[in-house]
DNA sequence: TCTTTTATTTATCATTTTCTAAATTACACT
DNA sequence: AGTGTAATTTAGAAAATGATAAATAAAAGA
């Protein structure tokens, strides 16, 4: 009775059904927020609504999954074996860093995602960035010191400390200015004419720059401020 | 024989009302987002909701004031002043700006909004940005020239050129680093440890000393670029 | 005190939207 | 071919949401 040929409305084995509505409700969100509506989401992937509550028991289901498919799933072990290849200049290290990285997050799905997450306050952003810092950032600045402590009088006594709240906030320095580029770019739709690349590598450069010189200075005047604090201590203990 | 003391519903003159409204209206709306519901935000200030639309003819009315109020009105013309005030250091001025901007823009309101509105692909931010280009970027970007063409052999020369896309960018690193900073702290509630007074001169700091050396570079390479596109279209038209 | 004005509320419409239940039909197995 | 399973749709309930119109009552003026 019904046109099969001209309504290819074929049945699909659940599983893949199920990632189909997922790979389109990421798509979908990432454009209109999670506050859009699942009849335009069906819609879109050509079935009737009420066969997304088959395979996820509510919106809010889905969302957690679109969630879990977009950040958790994806990071790549590749990103920081790259920082650390140290037979190659950290410079060519860092380019190389951002363009892995920027593969898979400097998207529209992404970013928009993120961004709709952290504004609901989900608390997804907070882990995700504490992985950021603890994996990338952390692993960039022991590159960091390697590079900039270079033949420094204490290099080996600066190696071993623990990181700087001040030495983290400066990675954050280049990290922030590439993925302010990405939310131009991704979300308010204003991307400059600069190529990817020309960006990537003039932010790695004026970064290594900048950082060569004031990289050790912090590492340095931490030092310093703990032998001060060590002196006050000490001066307020004896005359207690 | 109504109780006025215990349910103080008592009237007010429309021109308060209507900035109550609005006020509320700022809050709500960045917490919540623009999806959000009339209802609740009636709710949230103690009225009817109906009475959002005696103010307001909709919604959509509503909204584009709070943009007006938050945005359009709040921009400071001080802020390109500091960045001129030659008679201080660049370094100072720099960071004295950054003060001065976060205190109206690195606030939870400002930047929450800020970002519905482009996730919403509002249009305001393509126009917001577009603002903070052409003034702030531009302005930064002139005294960077200034300061770091000292004695160059073809300052003059370089001082005249237009802006070229990768010096503009060069300021967005800059900019960048320090928005992605308050969005952390703003929107992902993930603040560092350090102070903003810290992180702004470290920021500073560190784009100082790499612009330094990259600046001059990017307006040099410029040069020879157009040298020798030039020298091609010379060649080309001598074949043709 | 009475009247007029208008700020505010109550009641409600018209849609929209999530989600459920029952009906339908594509496909697999015999 | 016939039958059972389950993927999918149709129909619709229940709640919510932007907006309107009429009713109410607080304040101002006479």
């Amino acid at each position: 009775m019904t046109q099969r040929k001209s309504t290819p409305l074929r049945r699909m084995p659940p599983e893949d059904r199920r990632a189909q509505i997922l790979e389109a409700a990421i798509e979908y969100f990432s454009e209109a927020g999670f506050a859009s509506q699942t009849r335009e989401l069906s819609k879109r992937i050509g079935i009737s609504q009420p066969l997304l509550y088959r395979y996820f028991q509510s919106k809010q289901d889905l969302i957690e999954e679109v969630f879990q498919v977009v950040f958790l799933n994806q990071w790549n072990p590749q990103w920081v074996d790259t920082l650390q290849s140290r037979n190659l200049p950290l410079r060519d290290r860092l380019i190389e860093f951002y363009q892995l990285y920027a593969q898979a997050t400097y998207r529209p799905e992404w970013i928009r995602i993120y961004m709709y997450a952290g504004l609901a306050e989900m608390a997804l952003n907070r882990k995700y960035l504490k992985i950021v810092r603890d994996r990338l950032l952390v692993a960039m600045c022991q590159e960091f010191r390697m590079a900039f402590l270079q033949g420094h009088p204490k290099q080996a006594q600066l190696l071993k400390k623990p990181m700087l709240p001040r030495e983290i906030e400066m990675a954050w320095n280049l990290h922030g200015s590439m993925f302010y580029w990405a939310v131009r770019a991704n979300i308010f739709k204003a991307g400059s004419r600069l190529s990817f690349d020309q960006k990537t590598t003039d932010a790695v450069d004026l970064f290594l720059e900048g950082a060569k010189t004031i990289y050790p200075l912090i590492l340095e005047s931490d030092s310093e401020d703990k032998k001060r604090l060590l002196q006050k201590t000490k001066e307020s203990a004896s005359k207690a």
